[in-house]
DNA sequence: ATAGAATTCAAACGAACGTTTGAATGAGCT
DNA sequence: AGCTCATTCAAACGTTCGTTTGAATTCTAT
């Protein structure tokens, strides 16, 4: 390992991927310039350019590294649980699902040594980011794995129309990016904030999601012209 | 009502405000220049500044114009419900405190025509805005109404500790924004939603957050040095 | 040691940004 | 009418942006 001045070597790729990352948590993928990259990884600024083509790409790569590792680890889980499942006749219960693609993005929260904490943070910012050519890769990039998971949720509740489903999955994905990615948020009126700790964040978060999926629909829906029992709610963990 | 060509008179402050609020939520902050707004509001480019001052400036105007309006009719209604509580010699349910603060949200999201639904979607989405001045003048901007409301749900929870309530409040903020603000979000792979009904959206939402809510606390809470009874739910609506 | 490919470097490119300027135009008043 | 003040306008300001260039350097392999 040598210092970032002169010129090291070839591990240029991912100084920049890191630098980037970083930059982009504290600023914003437009609030963070060329010049502010290569000056945080201590490279030339026709570097970036050299190894990724555009800023575009670079944006683009540095999505990928990770997403590609999380997604990856969120299908594995739910492969998991479901030969589980299968192994004793039953089915999967909305928790599991819950967990296996929960799980991996909060153990992902909790590498604060390897980055993986600033990118969720990162993450969590971009799902609102209105970019046009972010949100197409990012779409790209999940589709495959949110097919998985909402086919899983469904038939782990047979008797809920899919639409809630779908809904409360949104609000399940929202409350878990603000929980990363704005932690700041609350912390400037409300005081301090345990976010030392997010180890504690997972079950906290995951009782609240769990709560939500399994509370009672709303009236509308049972009186709604599709037909399904009152207020239907999965079993716990 | 004229055109927006040739100059018709003084109402050029709110045309820009209105087409700066309408680009923001396209484009993003830093994405909107001066020359699309003043473009899209049909005004000279140098207007923004003799207005406004500074791009900083109207940014602070389109957000001060509504969020007033928004947390006058938050605290308005809490006063309603506390002043209707304290008649019946009772206190407040969470579940109305709840009501108080997320419905005059969803109301504003209802009104598509006065542009009140289009400004929400730039707030849900401006919560994790890295920008630090769009950051501080927002926690300014809500540091009153949040202590309000935090204290309501403090004490219509006597049983359960503050910092759960705290963490689970900021849970129901999130799902809220990324209900309103990235709608698209799950669009993007999950086919056809229905977002030309945000009626529905609200008891959708208040359901799921509700549910949240009253969830069982985690475990370590119960376990950990400070007492509290095993998993307090507030009653329903 | 030396040719050749890969990488780094300082410098510059045009484009777009927010902002400023000073003259032109409008309405309101005496 | 003439004067005043607010507003609008076209044009330009200096700065920063992402990207490109071509020479210098380093690495690899013969």
């Amino acid at each position: 390992m040598s210092t970032h001045s002169g010129k090291p070597g070839p591990e240029t790729r991912s100084r920049i991927l890191d630098a980037a990352e970083a930059l982009f948590v504290q600023h914003g993928l437009d609030g963070t310039s060329m010049r502010m990259i290569t000056a945080a990884a201590g490279v030339n600024l026709a570097a970036v350019n050299y190894h990724f083509g555009t800023k575009d790409s670079l944006i683009h790569e540095v999505f990928k590294r990770r997403l590609g590792e999380l997604n990856q680890a969120r299908i594995a889980a739910l492969d998991r649980a479901e030969a589980q499942a299968r192994g004793q006749g039953a089915g999967l219960k909305p928790s599991q699902v819950l967990e296996a693609f929960f799980t991996p993005s909060l153990e992902m929260v909790a590498d604060t040594a390897g980055g993986g904490r600033t990118f969720m943070q990162l993450l969590g910012r971009t799902y609102t980011e209105p970019n046009a050519f972010v949100r197409k890769f990012l779409a790209e990039e999940y589709a495959e794995t949110l097919q998985r998971f909402l086919q899983a949720l469904y038939e782990s509740l047979p008797g809920v129309p899919r639409e809630e489903i779908l809904w409360r999955f949104h609000f399940m994905m929202g409350a878990t990016s603000y929980a990363i990615a704005g932690t700041d948020a609350l912390q400037l009126f409300a005081g301090h904030f345990d976010d030392e700790d997010p180890a504690r964040m997972l079950p906290r978060l995951i009782s609240f999601l769990l709560g939500g999926l399994r509370a009672p629909l709303p009236d509308f829906v049972n009186a709604a012209p599709r037909p399904s029992r009152t207020a239907r709610t999965p079993d716990a963990t």
